[in-house]
DNA sequence: AAGTGGTCTAGACCACTCC
DNA sequence: GAGTGGTCTAGACCACTTA
């Protein structure tokens, strides 16, 4: 050994001796004692370059077994879901929405499942469009738990978005989406100014708080052609 | 404090008081020492709390300038880009895959440059179809780099599928992908069984080895009302 | 029973950046 | 210059799991 090795060169080592099959799927490999022999540095060192292994997905460890590379490497793709305002300032344009609609109502079962509510419990509802230069960007149609944020019925929605007002006041611990491709309904051809039956992105999301209550859950469509980017 | 508390606790406890506004967005938290003594444990512990916060976005960290809660919470999604096979068996149905075509032929532009191929350079095409339990599940358009994975060009990918195989014997650095709603085609039409003009969840993926050149473009077409799931 | 990874400690040095 | 986070060390104990 020559220089002392970091941990990020001890993870790109390994990391091509698993991509170059030198270290094989399924295979043992050395345990963390013996790398940091190899390697001249100390145990907490290895461990910390094989554990952001495990955590990308490319290992797998357990106590006594010892660390093994993964048979079926299960690619974890990431995607950011920053607030849409950003989103469109990135790309340079002038980002503004509009509140469609506002009401305090009784939402489906769904909905109601996720805050927890009684069959007459209610909720607010939101309709808004998102807007890139003053172009259709996105159709967001969404419920807020009165329960959890009841500081949410006094908002001006149209002059924050609902997503940022969310970001910023309501506690937050996890939520869960799903991405899938929708035909353009009336609502949407008069939002995002398309066609019948167009192919629309459209993400669901629901967002929890600490207890797994829903706080929010929200539909959004996006306009024709758009893309969600991520990396691997 | 009366146990030995390890970061797991620290950093449910930092998280708390961040999602409690007890540490407003923008806030400048109080350095690890400080932490340290609060917490009555090592710094290196509440550096590894402090660190799993900044992984997920929740604060900011800069030498000298301390760690901040962040002002937008850029909230990183991910989803798993598993083996199809495992996808469709996870839901207990039997997984078959059909080859459609396979051909050595040159690519369009923009997978040659991906490949970094000359103008007249081929590469392997393949088109698929995965099915579980016997229904389309998934439509597959395919470029090989047979520069990058020479080896490919002998393999029959009607016994193994292409991803499978790649997985296996291709070495990876990484990929980016793009998903998007597209309305069927005529050859969409005919491979999932679906009508002209379905809007179909599309995901392109592009991956890379470890000098960035292109080992493989695909596109994946799923049937009509496949939904992509994901947490954050 | 023994060997693995998981975690923590107390201390150290360094890189960076703000003052 | 001084204070922050980034990293490393050498050692320790523990939890877990397999043999």
């Amino acid at each position: 050994m020559d220089n002392p090795l970091g941990w990020r060169e001890i993870k790109t080592e390994i990391a091509r001796r698993i991509n170059s099959r030198e270290w094989p799927p399924g295979f043992l490999m050395p345990a963390e004692t013996s790398l940091a022999v190899e390697f001249g540095c100390a145990r907490a060192t290895v461990n910390r370059a094989v554990r952001e292994l495990a955590d990308a997905g490319l290992v797998v460890r357990k106590r006594r077994a010892g660390t093994r590379v993964v048979e079926n490497p299960i690619r974890k793709a990431q995607f950011r879901i920053p607030v849409i305002r950003s989103e469109v300032e990135q790309q340079g344009k002038l980002y503004t929405h509009r509140l469609l609609q506002r009401t305090v109502a009784r939402p489906p079962a769904g909905v109601r499942a996720l805050f927890r509510l009684s069959e007459r419990g209610t909720a607010l509802q939101l309709a808004a469009l998102h807007l890139a230069d003053d172009v259709p960007y996105a159709f967001e149609s969404r419920w807020i738990n009165l329960v959890t944020t009841p500081e949410a019925r006094n908002v001006d929605f149209s002059l924050v978005s609902a997503n940022e007002w969310l970001v910023k006041h309501a506690p937050y611990s996890g939520g869960s989406y799903t991405i899938s491709a929708q035909a353009a309904d009336d609502a949407a051809v008069d939002a995002l100014n398309c066609k019948v039956g167009d192919p629309l992105v459209v993400v669901d999301r629901n967002t929890y708080d600490t207890d797994l209550c829903g706080i929010t859950q929200v539909q959004l469509r996006y306009a024709v052609g758009h893309q969600l980017l991520g990396k691997m």
